[in-house]
Formats: C-alpha cells, structure tokens, sequence
DNA sequence: AAGAAAAAAAAA
C-alpha cells in the first residue's frame, strides 16, 4: 500500500468535507505532545518512569499512542456510516458484512493489540493495557468484544496508518517499554481524549480541503496551531514571581496555624497529604495557598482545585482565589474556574469569563473552552463544590478525564470534618487514586476524631503508622515515599465557652425560650436561637413575634426560595456581621443555616441540643469577636435545650430525625454530674479534641446511667449499621482503592457503569427530593428570555418532605420547561394568598418560607 | 415525620 492510500479513509466530516482518519489521528497526536511538552518537569518524569523511557522520549511516545485512538475508523463497520464514500472501497476489494462493529472504539480495542505487537514488538499484555486506555476515549473501559472489524486489505490498511504514524511520532520498537501502574494507564486515557476533544473542534484545526496535502507543511502548521491552543488555554502554568507572606496575603508575617503548616510541608515532598486541624477563623485557607505558592515553586505544579461543601461556599471562595491567583505574579496569566451545576449564574464568574475574551497577559480570566462540564477540572485553577472532584473517583463517563485534570496538582479539601460515612469513603478513594496522579492533597478541618484523621492519612499512604496521640490544634503530614510528620499549633489565643444545659420538653420549648429571651434581653441583647428542625423554627418565630416587635424578629432557614435566602442573609450580616450596624434589641431563629459559613457574632444563644463538635460549631458565632456586650450577657454562656433523660428515656422530638439519637444523648450526658446537672466548661482550642474523642469514639468514658444503657446500644448498633452501608454503598459507587488495582489493569475493563446511566452514581446520598419553582397562581410558564428563567430559578425551594416530594414527582415537569437547564428538573407550586391552590396543607410566604400544616 | 447539602442533556 503506497502512501497515498492511507489518506482515502475517512475520518470526521462535515457535509462534502471529509478530513481522513489519519490526519485527525495526527492532529490528535500533535495535541498531546504540544500538550505534555508545557507540563512540570515533576510531572513529565514521574510519567518517563512509568513508561520506562526518558523524560525527552515521553511527549512522542504519547503522541504516537494518542494518534492511534482512532484506528478502529479504518474498518468496514466504521466507514459504511457514508455509503459514498465507502462505495468505492467496496469496488477496489474492500469486503463489507452485515456484522461489521460500528463503535469504532470497540474496532480499535480489537484490532491495535496485534498491530503494537506484530509491528513494534509490544509485550502482549502491555499492549492490550495501552490499547485499552486509547479505546476508553468515548467515557467507558470497555471489556467488550468486538463484532467484525475486517480482515485481509483492511488489516494491511491499520497496518500502513500505523506505519505513517510510527515515522512521524515514534519510530523505534517498544520491546523496552516498562509497564505503567494502573494509575498512570488512567492519565494516559485522560490525556487522550482531552487531545481528541481539543483536536475535533473544527474551528482549531479545519479539515483537510485537498485530498492529499504536503506532509511535512501540514505537520508544521498543526504543530503551530497546536501550540497556540494550548497556550491559549493557559495549559501551562508559569511559577509564581511572588511567594513572601506580605505579597500573597493582607499581612505581613505567617500566623501559628500558617507557620506550622509549611514546617510541615518542607519536611516532606511532593506528592504529599497534609491535614491541617485548627479552629475557624485561624487562617486555613491562608495556609493551603501558601502551600500551593511553595510547592509551585519546589516542585512545579499543574495547577490546583479548591473544593467546598457547598455552591455558595464555592461562589464565596472564587473572588478570594482570584485575588490570591493575581498576587503570586503568574507571568502568563491563568485560567480559573468555577465549578458547580449553577456556576453559570455567578457574577464573579461571568466577570471572569468576560475578562478571558481579550485577555491581557498576566490575567487571570476563564476561557469558555472549559466551560463544558467535563471538563472544569482540565483548566490550571479551578474552585467549586467537591463533588466535581469526587466524580473523578466514581464509575461515570469520563472520570478519567477529570482524574487527569487532577493529576500533578494541589487538591485543597475545605470542611472536611462536614461529611458523612457516604463521603468520607469517597472522599477516601479519591486521595488513594491522586496519590498516584502525583497530586499533593491539603485537607482543611476543625477536630478529627483520631480514627478518622488515621483513615485520610493512610487512605494517601497505606501503611504508615499514625500516632495516637496527636492533639488538636496541630498539622499532621505524610508523602508518597512514607515520610511522616506531625506538629502541633501552638500560640493560638485560648478562650471559654460556657455550655449551660436547660431541660425542656419540645412542648415547653417555646416558653422557656421565650421566658429566657425576656429574662436575658432586658437590656437589650442581640440573640440567636437555633432549631433542629424547621417545623419548630416556624412554630417559635410565630410565637416571638407576638412579643416582639416585627422588626426585631427574623426567621432562616433552608425553606425559602433562593431570592428570599440571599435577601435573608443579606438582612442578618447587615446587623450581625463583625462590622454590621447591631440593632439595640434583636433575635435571629434559625436552623443549622446559619452554623455554614455566615460570620456573624452573637451576644445570647440558645441552641437545641446537638452533637458536640456542632454545638461548638455554633457556639463560634457567640461573641465571635471582642466588643462591648449588655451586662447580662458579659459571660459567654451557651444555652442547650435538652430533654429530661436523667430518670427517663429521653423525648428527642424531630431532632431523633435529624442526628442519631445515641450522639445526642452520649453529648447530653457530658452535662450530667452524679444526680445534677451541671454547666460544661470548654478551653478553646485545647479542650476540644478531648470532647470529641468522648463522644465519637469507641468508648463513652462516662458512666451511662442503668435506664439508658439499653437504648444507647440498640441506638449505637443503628448507626454503626447506617454507616456501614454508607460506606459500603459509597463502595460500590467508587472505583476500587489504587493500592488494590496498581498493577492490575484489567482492572480497568471490569468497571461496571451501571448501564452508562450517570444517573444511578451520587455524589451524595440524599431522600428524594424535589425543586418547586413558587408561582403566582394563574401565570404563565413560558420563558422568553435568559431573564426571565433566571427569574423563576431564584423562585426556586427545595423540600425532602414525603408526602410533598410523592405529590410532585407524580406529575411530569412542565413542558414549557423542558429545554431550560435550569428549571428542567422543577415542578410548579402554584400559590394564592401564600396557599398552594393544590394543596390546602402546604403554604409559601416570604415570613415563614414552605411550611407544612401538622 | 425528619437539617443542609449536589447533580441532573453530550461531547468529539
Ligand atoms: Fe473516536
Ligand atoms: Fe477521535
């Protein structure tokens, strides 16, 4: 077969316009070089080792693998797709069959394998692993087997493509190559269709307009425009100009919690984990920054993913990134992002988006290359919710790609003491798979109990040993080669919080906190009372306000639509925030809303009892800051309302619910001294660490009380069951650990995506739920404009109720709604007067928010 | 009868 002919198949078209297989292979490879050649030098050569070659020989070589992604194109099945242009292979001798694979990714897993050994003497197995990695570039490892991909001319036809291939990218055998951990299988994967996305798009590298174009001037000019997109995208990440303390931050010199942290870091090497544990307000974020500015410049880093518990946490973070970014001087610039489902409606975000459209070097500004959703994590900087991270770990379409947008970076995890047994497994996969990627991880936490603190270190390096007795505050380290290290944080500023139990029944809740408002805002005060449930929110907020003033009494909580939400914070922080104008009298009933991130400061507070570690979570908006205070309120007391459980079993009411009842009582009996009850006395930070251990641990040291003891296992037994099918489920949804599949690939085969279907896998586990959009009732749902649906999108609340979620997802989403991707999912609440006109049990007004008649 | 929270079309 003559050169010529490795040109007539076809390989994308558009119209009359057919661009050959081989020159998007080439394309496609050419990307990939272009795209390794700006990596970190770290980065390059911990993949040169996987493969066994030089760190110079490692561009090609992935360009030659990526180009050959394609190669099931040249087959009867793939080709057939357009009958004219395949008409005349079949008149030259081409034989075409009804069983012809149509998937060319499945011809290209069947026909590469003996095409890398036959003609480049590729070790069998190795070049089944490879070809499987370059087959996976539609989202799935596929295990499948091919239908007929041809045989005879069509086999010497892949031959010659290979051959045309191999002069240009690889021109050697690949006996030597070594043999790349299962990880590094998976970033090659990821590398490959990330070059094939970037190489598909027309406009980057237009199809070929003559049949036959000059080799070596079509080589030249998409090396060109190669490396112009890449550079264009802000692939390549510069090393920061600035790294001094008072260039990076708004002050000057490193706080404890700061300093200890980079003590740690410089004992250690990239890729490392780093578990940093230190109270609110002590500079975390800080802290995790300036480990990213010294590891860019120790190590070289791809760049770094900020992930937050939430959207409005990750909307929040996204402006502080950007300035941080602007500060460390990157001379070309970068790119940052925002990751969630609804990013597009950030401001900030937009601003950024703009900025990129003529961007000036040295800006920071997010080009819209990355705004598809697959592909955030791809681009140098990003900041969003943590679940675009850990889908990077879970069995869905592409996860590889988003590993490999990972790969070589800093991974920051804010909050990490908020999740549940179903994310702590996940979160764990994920930092056993980057330990891998060669991406360092800094995990960000109030207290750990011991157990879990052990579980995130060991999750990043298996077997090293952790001490028992690491007290909080402090910062603990481990890195890829198994070094450890582990420092406490001295010199933070002690302080006190008084806890002060109070027994109530939930029907004598509301007058207690009433009787206690009035008793302690006799000269005036501003008080926070936090419920657990909204129902009780509702009940109490109507109760005060009939001895309140209006103006002095607000309600919050999750149950408004997202307007209401934002004009509600927006109120509070007005008066409640370090620098806000403080109302003479004022009180805020709320539920766990406002324990997230509002930095608000309170003179009272009277919470519902709740796990420990959240009532110091709480306690940390009571006199937050240093000011004067009502005489009354000088001594920073915590109210807890409990329910009677010294001679009784305890009535937790909807809070059973809403924690698991043994935490609850095991944190109620922390109060309880011989008969009495008596008021907890906690040293911030020192003596927290202890308070958890005692309740979250393996044994409850103080004596339960005979009557309790038997609930309290049949409690404790509940919850360990609960988790571990959390955690057991979170398994079945991850990718097995690293450590487990390292130098099995075939691992890689064997994942099951659950039919292809993204929906079945959760970042989170949730009871259904469903979005309504509040209406007027008698409007009109058609959206005419970008306006208008953003409109009814903040009109948007979310309720988990049974019977409310059955009643809705009965009836399908309004059709006006369909193409919408923001109101897709939402059903209608259509209301009158603030009642649904559905259902008389169901009310909406901005007072009270969706409220449930009982 | 139960808090708050995410994601959800589809990439070549
Ligand atoms: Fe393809
Ligand atoms: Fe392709």
């Amino acid at each position: 077969m003559t050169e010529e002919d490795v040109f007539r198949f076809w390989g994308k078209t558009s119209g009359n316009v057919v661009h050959p297989a081989v020159c998007h292979m080439l394309d496609t490879g050419i990307v990939a070089c272009e795209l390794l050649m700006v990596q970190p030098h770290g980065f390059i050569s911990k993949l040169a080792d996987e493969f066994g070659i030089t760190t110079d020989a490692l561009p090609q070589l992935a360009a030659f693998l990526a180009a050959l992604h394609d190669i099931g194109k040249i087959s009867p099945g793939f080709q057939a797709k357009r009958p004219d242009l395949s008409a005349p292979l079949k008149l030259e001798g081409y034989v075409f069959s009804r069983a012809d694979e149509d998937r060319h990714t499945l011809s290209t897993l069947e026909t590469l394998p003996d095409l890398l050994i036959d003609c480049l003497q590729c070790e069998d197995s190795l070049a089944i692993a490879l070809s499987r990695a370059l087959a996976a570039h539609h989202g799935v490892f596929t295990g499948q087997e091919a239908q007929k991909v041809g045989a005879g001319k069509w086999i010497k036809a892949r031959r010659a493509a290979l051959e045309f291939l191999s002069r240009l990218f690889w021109d050697k055998s690949l006996t030597g190559l070594g043999f790349p951990s299962t990880p590094a299988l998976v970033i090659l994967a990821g590398l490959v269709s990330v070059s094939d996305w970037l190489s598909s798009a027309e406009e980057n590298f237009p199809y070929l307009t003559c049949p036959r174009p000059d080799l070596r001037e079509y080589v030249a000019d998409r090396t060109q425009k190669a490396r112009e997109l890449v550079s264009r995208l802000r692939f390549d990440v510069s090393s920061p100009a600035a790294t001094e303390f008072h260039q990076l931050f708004d002050f000057t010199s490193p706080n404890p919690s700061q300093t200890v942290t980079l003590q740690t870091v410089n004992e250690l090497h990239h890729p490392m984990l780093v578990v940093i544990e230190s109270p609110m307000g002590s500079g975390k974020t800080e802290a995790a920054q300036a480990v990213y500015a010294h590891l860019s410049c120790e190590a070289g880093l791809r760049g770094m993913y900020y992930a937050l518990p939430t959207q409005a946490t990750g909307n929040a973070m996204l402006p502080r990134t950007a300035r941080f970014l602007t500060r460390l001087g990157l001379e070309t610039g970068t790119e940052l992002h925002l990751l969630h489902t609804n990013a597009d409606l950030n401001q900030d975000y937009e601003r950024l988006r703009i900025s990129s459209l003529n961007a000036e070097p040295g800006d920071v500004s997010a080009s819209s290359w990355f705004t598809a959703r697959k592909r955030g994590l791809l681009a140098a900087h990003g900041v969003g919710t943590l679940d675009q991270a850990l889908l990077a770990a879970l069995k869905v379409r592409h996860f590889f790609v988003r590993l490999f947008g990972l790969a070589g970076k800093l991974l920051v995890l804010d909050e990490v003491h908020a999740y549940d047994a179903y994310m702590v497994e996940e979160i764990y996969r994920l930092i056993g798979w980057l330990a891998h990627c060669h991406t360092s991880v800094v995990l960000l936490s109030a207290t750990l109990p011991k157990a879990r603190r052990k579980k995130l270190i060991q999750a990043f390096r298996p077997e090293v040993e952790v001490p028992d007795d690491i007290r909080y505050p402090c910062v603990t380290g481990v890195d890829i080669s198994g070094a450890f290290a582990a420092h406490p944080i001295e010199g933070l500023k002690p302080d006190t919080i008084y806890v002060e139990p109070v027994i109530a029944e939930s029907t004598d809740k509301p007058a207690r906190i009433l009787s206690l408002l009035l008793e302690k805002l006799a000269d005036g005060g501003c008080a926070a009372c936090i419920m657990n449930t909204v129902g009780e929110a509702q009940d109490l907020h109507e109760l005060l306000r009939h001895h309140f003033p209006a103006d002095e009494v607000l309600l919050f909580h999750s149950r408004f639509t997202l307007e209401r939400k934002l004009r509600i914070e927006h109120d509070i922080l007005s008066r409640y925030a370090s620098d806000g104008k403080r109302p003479h009298r004022g009180i805020v009933i709320a539920t766990q809303v406002i324990e997230q991130s509002l930095d608000v400061d309170f003179d009272l507070m009277i919470t519902d009892l709740a796990p420990i570690d959240l009532l110091l979570q709480r306690a940390g908006r009571l006199h937050r800051h240093e000011r004067a205070r009502p005489q009354l309120l000088r001594p920073r007391n915590l109210w807890v309302l409990m329910p009677e459980f010294r001679s009784r079993l305890p009535d937790f009411g909807g809070s059973e619910y809403v924690y698991t009842p043994d935490i609850l009582l095991k944190t109620a009996l922390l109060f309880s001294a011989e008969e009495d009850l008596s008021h907890l006395e906690v040293s911030i930070p020192t003596g927290v660490s202890a308070l958890i251990e005692c309740v979250y641990g393996d044994d409850f040291p103080p004596e339960v009380p005979e009557h309790l003891l038997g609930p309290m296992r049949g409690w404790e037994a509940k919850r360990l069951g609960d988790e571990t099918s959390q955690t057991f489920f979170a398994a079945c949804s991850a990718l097995i650990e690293a450590k487990a599949c390292l130098r099995d690939p075939d691992y890689l085969g064997q994942i099951s995506m659950d039919n292809d279907d993204d929906c079945a896998i959760v970042t989170r586990l949730t009871r259904p739920n469903v979005m309504l959009v509040v209406v007027e009732n008698g409007r009109c749902l058609t959206v005419a404009d970008k306006a208008e649906e953003r409109k009814l999108f903040s009109s948007t609340v979310a309720t988990d109720n049974t019977a409310i979620v059955k009643h809705f997802l009965a009836k399908e989403p309004p059709g006006e709604w369909a193409d919408s991707p923001l109101l897709r999912h939402c059903r209608p609440l259509f209301v009158s007067g603030g009642k649904s006109v559905e259902r008389p049990d169901l009310s909406y007004d901005d007072e009270f928010g969706l409220r449930f008649a009982r």
